[in-house]
DNA sequence: AAGTCGGGGTT
DNA sequence: AACCCAGACTT
């Protein structure tokens, strides 16, 4: 087997890696040096689950307030799963990846209707659930369950690469778990990948890594080499495309116009007002007419136009034109599969929106 | 294997 | 401005 080549390579070549003594070290250490998280406090396998989805491509100090306000709201899956997917959205606002909170909604669900409402323990159950990957099923089998599975994140991933000088080519998933779980072997699985997370969190760190901060300095081959800075190995850089986009906040009296998003997709679920691109050459007005036009089969009259607003993404950056419009009728967009209401300005605080729309609705003076 | 899917923080 | 983050899912 080609990662088992690997590892007994790479024991072979690096005398100095004794894997129970970094072991030991490196349990030590986080005993002694672990951040205290809301969801390091419990064993609930329920809570364990949820700060596991929040987590995924999100930081720590990011989600924390998120989690907080997730158990004040929903404390045991049973209340989770009775609920609706836009209280669960409404709660997911501005932290992004919203089908996370779709699927997850749908994982209490099953949970409850194929599991007598208790989270599974083992990593074949966990991994069919909606929104439950690799990482995850490893993540809530061994820190909820303490079963001997890899957990492997990003943290890991790097850890064990400048740890053992790993090449990209050898960089696989198979790899890695398979390392992971030698390296585990006689340790408390839930404490073992916490650690190894934490360490690539605080002390292993993408850039500039603290390696005089590192107690496994002595195991770690890049460190021992002096290139702990050229592993991992550079990734190819994403280009970030430019685009204009306009909406509508569309009056009728005192009631405006929102609609659904689709459940897959960008902003999944999320409720917006209408609008679209703005094309090459084209003014922003008459890009929302024509936005309108297409989407709504609505004409409206421009009554002023908002604060244009920033917002960046990953794959690209915006600048979003907001016009404050009014409505002859409360038309209802026959053209349009998906769900929309009248509303009044007060209620648009109970419907999740993107961040940018959030922002638009703080940043408007409504007539 | 490569794209899609957010937003905030760091450097 | 570029990079990163307790990844999952689709194509």
């Amino acid at each position: 087997m080609h990662s088992k080549k690997i590892i007994m390579r790479k024991r072979a070549e690096y005398k100095s890696f004794q894997s129970s003594r970094f072991r030991k070290v490196l349990l030590s250490w986080y005993k002694a040096q672990k951040r205290d998280l809301p969801w390091r406090k419990t064993k609930d396998p329920y809570k364990i689950l949820i700060s596991e989805i929040m987590l995924q491509q999100t930081q720590v100090e990011t989600v924390i307030p998120y989690y907080k306000a997730w158990m004040k709201k929903f404390n045991t899956i049973k209340k989770l799963a009775t609920a609706s997917l836009d209280e669960a959205l409404m709660l997911w606002e501005g932290m992004g990846y919203y089908s996370r909170a779709r699927n997850l909604h749908l994982t209490a669900q099953e949970i409850e209707k194929n599991y007598n409402g208790k989270i599974p323990d083992s990593f074949e159950n966990l991994i069919h659930l909606p929104g439950i990957g690799k990482y995850t099923a490893g993540a809530i089998a061994s820190i909820a369950f303490n079963k001997p599975v890899p957990a492997i994140d990003a943290n890991v991933r790097r850890v064990l690469t400048r740890l053992l000088c790993l090449s990209p080519s050898s960089s696989k998933d198979k790899t890695f778990w398979e390392l992971a779980l030698n390296l585990m072997v006689t340790a408390s699985p839930s404490e073992f990948n916490q650690a190894m997370m934490e360490i690539g969190a605080l002390v292993c760190i993408a850039k500039n890594p603290r390696c005089p901060n590192c107690p496994v300095r002595s195991h770690c081959n890049a460190y021992l080499k002096g290139m702990q800075n050229r592993y991992p190995a550079i990734r190819k850089p994403k280009k970030v495309e430019e685009i204009e986009v306009v909406l509508g906040i569309i009056f009728n009296d005192t009631m405006v116009y929102i609609q659904k998003r689709p459940p897959q997709g960008l902003f999944a679920g999320l409720w917006e007002f209408p609008g679209g691109k703005v094309e090459p050459g084209e003014r922003p007005e008459k890009a929302l007419h024509r936005e309108l036009k297409e989407e709504l089969g609505e004409k409206v009259r421009i009554i002023s136009n908002g604060k244009a607003i920033r917002h960046k993404y990953t794959r690209f950056k915006v600048l979003l034109y907001p016009f404050i419009c009014s409505a002859q009728k409360r038309f209802s967009p026959g053209s349009r599969k998906g769900e929309f209401r009248w509303i009044l300005q007060k209620e648009l605080k109970n419907y999740p929106f993107p961040t940018a729309n959030r922002k638009i609705i703080q940043s408007l003076r409504f007539p």
